[in-house]
DNA sequence: AATAGTATCCCTAAAAATAGTTATAATTTT
DNA sequence: AAAATTATAACTATTTTTAGGGATACTATT
């Protein structure tokens, strides 16, 4: 090999990037060009200096990882996506290989494992964790056949009075106190509603709260 | 010093460990003497050797954080505990400091804060990262004074059953879907939801949902 | 100028959830 | 052996939520 592997690292948590870092300074293919906390440091970084692969933390404050992935391939298509998580929720996963990750990592990955999905990925080829479960694939195999028109559709963005009613909610509140809360007539909260759970396609307020929490839009 | 500060570090992303095992080696006043991905083996590894500190992630698989410190001081109260977590809800550290926790540290510290907590907290202080909140701290100051007693409740458990309500109710189904999935009557399915709000001392099962991902029972 | 989206409000019937109680058999703990 | 907990079941009245509609005014966008 005769240019070395460039590689940024995308990870709110320094410790993690320290330890990437110290594992793979050892592999003289690899260089690390870049290590960055947040989406936004990511998109500055690229302006100057572009890699062959992100490693990519989905689960970063304040960022939808998807949708940072989404972005990165609109504008840089050649850039190799890892992603690299720890807490993620299945669907999540699911979702950054629909919008065009070709490998996945968790945290409790060994070094050897690492180092090979970097070698794969940067071959162009997908690479899953050892402890990636076929669950998690076949969903993906599933949904990826059947389900890519609709996944397209979930870019929608909530106005502002949404997300509101959407925090309310989440909180606990029922229709009265939100009405209260808002100042506006029960009806006006229960159009909201029917509105946000169609254009989000979800069925009920549990889901709204799950939304919620994975959107940032409340603490949990 | 005369004797090296014996720590084990808890977290279930091996990366993490990694990092921090490159970190703290270079300092010659600690040691790490064991290094566990979850409470099952931390408990077995104390049977064995007991540290001064522990450095604890408060998210594990399986596993409820508080519930750990708890039953962890009951056991050995002179291991001194720094929390050192990631995505954790301000809440659950407020928590973790009330279980007896004595430090928190963020992931995205850096080097010398996870060097200076360690120190103090061996010395039996109090240690708050840079970025712990002035508002998490009011938080737990003010809920400590008034809310001490309350706080112990909270110890209370779920049965078996009672968790399998919690799941489905948090899964989003029905009181009529739950009594069908469990084959018992409506009515019981109503009994098991307000023995749990009671007992956890909840009020909706919006709240129900944000305990069952909190403590595991289902997935985000 | 037409279209799409946002924010507001209204109505009703049916379904579901809640609050407040009670009760009983079985099991576990003290 | 007594007390507490668990799992089950029941009833009723009230409140809330849902699932169907429709409707108007304002703001962007095309």
């Amino acid at each position: 090999m005769s240019n070395k592997i460039k590689i940024v690292i995308v990870d709110d948590h320094q410790i993690v990037i320290d330890g990437l870092k110290v594992l793979l300074l050892k592999n003289m293919n690899i260089k690390i060009i870049g290590e960055v906390n947040n989406s936004e440091q990511l998109f500055n970084f690229l302006k100057k200096d572009v890699p062959d692969i992100i490693i990519l933390d989905l689960i970063l404050p304040k960022a939808n990882g998807i949708e940072i992935i989404k972005t990165l391939l609109k504008s840089y298509s050649k850039i190799k996506i890892i992603v690299y998580t720890g807490n993620a929720p299945d669907d999540m996963i699911v979702d950054s290989l629909k919008a065009g990750a070709l490998g996945v990592l968790l945290k409790n990955s060994s070094q050897k494992e690492i180092i090979k999905a970097i070698y794969e990925v940067y071959e162009g080829n997908q690479y899953f964790g050892e402890k990636i479960t076929n669950t998690l694939i076949e969903k993906f195999i599933i949904n990826s056949k059947n389900k890519d028109i609709s996944y397209d559709n979930k870019d929608v963005k909530l106005s502002d009075r949404e997300i509101e009613v959407v925090r309310l909610f989440a909180k606990g509140y029922s229709y009265k106190e939100i009405a209260y809360e808002l100042n506006i007539s029960i009806y006006t909260v229960e159009s909201h509603k029917k509105n946000i759970l169609n254009k989000l396609e979800l069925k009920s307020i549990i889901d709204l709260v799950k939304y919620a929490i994975k959107n940032n839009i409340i603490e949990l």
